[in-house]
RNA sequence: GCGGGCGUGGUGAAACGGUAGACACGCCGGCUUUAGGUGCCGGUGGGCUUGGCCCGUGGGGGUUCGAAUCCCUCCGCCCGCACCA
């Protein structure tokens, strides 16, 4: 007689089948009535939609759907849906390359990760399912846009901008790597061009600030501390009497204020080219500008280029000194932060001291080394200033350290009205128009007369229109829709254009998590009452590569949304987990290239998705990268299969399968209490923290144990391979579901999650770890209730720590209840 | 340079300051099988004078009755930012 096999391709299409049937996992947004179970919002980072889903993928939403299910069997009506982020460059460029409409492959990808979610087992919520390209979402996110434009938190303005060559379109600083794109790492050119930005500059305090009150990974938290890169100082105006101009820089050491020598100014500087012009460095000035502005990112943000720069012919006086410095213009000084200009302090700023080096300017000390000796500049800048250092040259500043000089120097200031305590910010404001046109319309028009003008809320959606040639040539492809980009002024009905840049695509994804919560909501892009019973997010799932970016910005929109009183709570996403990366076999990041790819849908097809879902949950902790291993996920299925031998073994179903056998004795008890011991440690696996690795090993081992004694008798046995399916449900769904019906009869995402019993979690005896001087010397089984004198006379007594105690004084003996006894000796 | 993190068997990894290496892969052995595979059972950190002892969590030092875990220091690796005044 042929042995029945587990077959999860049976077994998985069947349960998937049943929970489309019933809509199990669709939750309404009915009102939490008082004494009903506490909402809770599980959400993985929308993919975007490109060819089929990889592997990351699984491991993405097996997380958050183990995640979901823990919270639903621990009584609480779960939000889990899903979306696709379908605006995006790369659908973009394979049109250019195959002629085919973005939408078209956009689309045709979206069914792919729908069929492969639903292989999957995913527990969403369908009917929440959204897509960013659809007129009825991207209409909203133009609402949005026109609220932002009406708060001054979108604006234009001209300024010097990342341009890629290749994409043919701008780029926010943050999707500049290393002075190149990326998305397809062509180099970053700088140009001047007008664009439209938010302002979220305005929110760096309470970006940096909220990050206190948010559960996030720390070094997602540092990331974003240092991104936003706050610095106190002070704001100190240097004055240009030949040109009678005043001049104010930002420092961070206004301490070493008498150290100034010289000025810096940014290539960008407006007023480079008008202080140079009637001297004699007119010319050089001139040339060193054109240079510095037509050169790549790259090359000019190299950190160990030599000093260059060019001097202006002027010079500015320094305020406290009243000294002369002559003023020059250098690319180490960045147009983008502070005021674009600097006060040069070469003693005490190793650029600066560099600077000095190459131009022959003098190099003042004014802070002194905790000896109070003049500090040796002639190898770099002494960039030392905490309380121990003492200003020196600096008048009646000198001897006080430089903390309480900074302080004073900046009163001083103030108190001269030529400078302030200030502070400063690396953050950017967000540039968000793209030259592209597979991307979300920016709904204004402009008027010959009324200027830039937006579309009313009642015109929305301002419809992507259909071309025929995506190649971007400097400017949006939109441009060439001629009927399109013709329209009439809101304002005054005169004919306008409309503008023909689209939206970063971060803008999209930016408030998605808002719509899941009232998806088809015609009249709002939400309802704020349905909002307040699902947001903020409890916990959101993704990769670490969003660290700035996405998690930057939607934390952005959420603030400015609460400001305009659309939403009343400040952060999107309480808690955040950052999965790691699955490597390809060879231990290295998976790409076509090194032809280490492994697809997910293979693996499905051959082992199941419940073997594949515990596998890279298994693999080792779920925020640590790890590489693939085909051996290990055999072992995996090989364990699903010895979990559903035994239900088929263990014969007909009965509800009373899943209770606890009353007072079992010998190898039933063992099995009760390994049963209940396995309840006790994946419950605490997955309360707070992730350890999916350890609870999955737990149920292994629960398994492990339902083998060994194939003699207890069969209530316990049932109980066991009930309780090990019920804890294996949030990782393996399906078979969780199978072995517990198989069994009981029942449906396993419908019972509570089990409990402990706290009687079994403990025998009568344990065994008592007898050390001396900290090293095991015996175990002996002792009572589990015992004295601590009565583990200590055991303790003594053990053969083994009587050979060690031969002899020797006892100093001390430490018992530990329950665990051990170290008995001290000399 | 600044910030975050990591270092444990052949491998992925476990371990509220309390038995280092759970669980799994791999390997070795046994049983079942005509055989292979599957399945089940057992073994598996290193060393030695092997009923037992010694060593062992990157190196060194410290705190402690007791340290992979806490502190100091050095070494090595990974990630993010980086001419940000």
């Amino acid at each position: 007689m042929p042995e029945r096999r587990y077959n999860p391709s049976e077994i998985e299409p069947r349960w998937q089948r049943l929970w489309a049937r019933e809509r199990t996992w669709e939750v309404s947004n009915e009102p939490t009535l008082p004494g009903a179970p506490r909402a809770s919002y599980v959400l993985e980072m929308l993919p975007y939609p490109s060819g089929e889903p990889h592997i990351g993928h699984l491991k993405n939403y097996a997380l958050g759907d183990a995640i979901a299910h823990f919270h639903r069997r621990t009584g609480r009506r779960v939000l889990h849906p899903m979306g696709y982020d379908a605006f995006g460059l790369p659908a973009e460029n394979h049109a250019i390359r195959t002629g085919v409409h973005p939408r078209r492959s956009t689309d045709d990808s979206i069914d792919a990760f729908q069929r492969a979610f639903r292989r999957w087992g995913v527990s969403i919520d369908w009917t929440r399912e959204l897509a960013t390209h659809e007129p009825s979402y991207y209409r909203w996110t133009q609402w949005i846009f026109l609220r932002m434009l009406e708060r001054g938190l979108a604006y234009r303005k001209e300024a010097a901008v990342n341009w890629c060559p290749n994409d043919q379109t701008v780029l926010a600083n943050e999707q500049v790597v290393d002075g190149r794109c990326e998305r397809c790492g062509h180099e970053v050119e700088v140009r001047q061009l007008e664009q439209w930005f938010f302002r979220i500059t305005d929110y760096a305090q309470r970006l940096l600030d909220d990050l206190d009150t948010i559960d996030w990974p720390e070094h997602v938290k540092a990331m974003q501390r240092n991104w936003i890169g706050r610095s106190e100082g002070a704001e100190v105006t240097f004055r240009c009497e030949e040109l009678r101009l005043d001049y104010p820089v930002f420092t961070t050491r206004p301490d070493t204020l008498f150290g100034a020598t010289f000025f810096v100014m940014a290539p960008e500087h407006p007023d480079v080219l008008r202080l140079a012009a009637g001297t004699a460095h007119e010319a050089a000035v001139h040339e060193y500008v054109n240079r510095a502005l037509t050169e790549s990112a790259e090359l000019r943000g190299a950190a160990d280029k030599p000093k260059t720069g060019v001097p202006l012919g002027r010079h500015v006086v320094n305020p406290v000194t009243g000294e002369p410095m002559p003023m020059y213009v250098a690319d180490y000084v960045l147009m983008e932060y502070g005021t674009g200009a600097v006060m040069g302090v070469p003693a005490h700023d190793q650029r600066d001291w560099e600077f000095a080096r190459a131009f022959e300017l003098p190099i003042r000390p004014v802070v002194a080394a905790a000896g109070g000796e003049e500090p040796d500049v002639s190898g770099g800048a002494f960039v030392a200033h905490g309380e121990s250092e003492r200003l020196i040259n600096s008048a009646e500043f000198s001897g006080l350290d430089a903390v309480a000089g900074r302080e004073a120097i900046v009163a001083r200031l103030e108190r001269d009205g030529i400078g302030r305590a200030a502070v400063s910010f690396r953050l950017r404001d967000w540039l968000l128009s793209r030259q592209r046109y597979w991307g979300c319309p920016i709904p204004v028009v402009y008027c010959d007369g009324c200027g830039v003008v937006p579309v009313g809320d009642d015109q929305l959606p301002v419809r992507l229109p259909d071309i025929e040639d995506y190649q971007p040539r400097g400017r949006s492809p939109l441009a060439a829709a001629e009927d399109w980009v013709a329209t009439t002024c809101p304002g005054c009905g005169a004919p306008a254009r409309r503008e023909t840049d689209t939206m970063d695509t971060f803008v999209d994804s930016s408030w998605y998590f808002l719509r899941y919560c009232d998806a088809h909501n015609d009249a709002a892009p939400w309802d704020p009452e349905v909002l307040r019973r699902w947001m903020p997010v409890d916990q959101y799932i993704g990769g670490v590569e969003h660290a700035i970016l996405h998690l930057m910005y939607a934390r952005f929109f959420v603030k400015a949304l609460a400001d305009m009183g659309l939403l009343d709570f400040q952060e999107p996403f309480r808690a955040l987990f950052t999965q790691g990366m699955i490597l390809g076999p060879d231990g290295q990041k998976m790409s076509k290239s090194r032809r280490n790819v492994i697809s997910p849908a293979p693996i499905v097809e051959r082992l199941g998705v419940d073997a594949a879902r515990c596998y890279v949950l298994f693999i080792g902790p779920p925020d640590q990268d790890a590489a693939w291993s085909e051996t290990s996920l055999e072992g995996v299925h090989r364990f699903l299969s010895r979990l559903w031998r035994l239900a088929d073994a263990l014969g007909e179903r009965s509800p009373d399968a899943a209770v606890q056998p009353e007072a079992p004795t010998g190898d039933a008890l063992a099995l009760v209490r390994k049963a209940n011991w396995a309840i006790d440690k994946v419950t605490g696996d997955m309360s707070g923290r992730f350890a999916f690795n350890t609870a999955i090993a737990a149920v292994m081992e629960l398994v492990n144990e339902i083998y060994r004694h194939p003699e207890a008798d069969i209530a316990a046995r049932r109980f066991a391979t009930a309780t090990a399916a019920s804890l294996l449900h949030p990782f393996a769904p399906h078979l969780g579901s199978e072995v517990y019906e198989l069994l009981t009869g029942e449906r396993v995402w419908e019972q509570p999650w089990p409990a402990a019993d706290p009687g079994m979690l403990t025998a009568e005896t344990f065994e008592l770890v007898c050390q001396v001087n900290g090293k095991v010397r015996d175990r002996v089984q002792a009572a589990t209730g015992a004295s601590r004198e009565a583990l200590e006379a055991l303790c003594l007594a053990a053969p083994g720590v009587t050979l060690h105690l031969d002899g020797r004084e006892i100093v001390k003996v430490v018992v530990v209840p329950g665990k051990l006894v170290n008995v001290v000796v000399r």
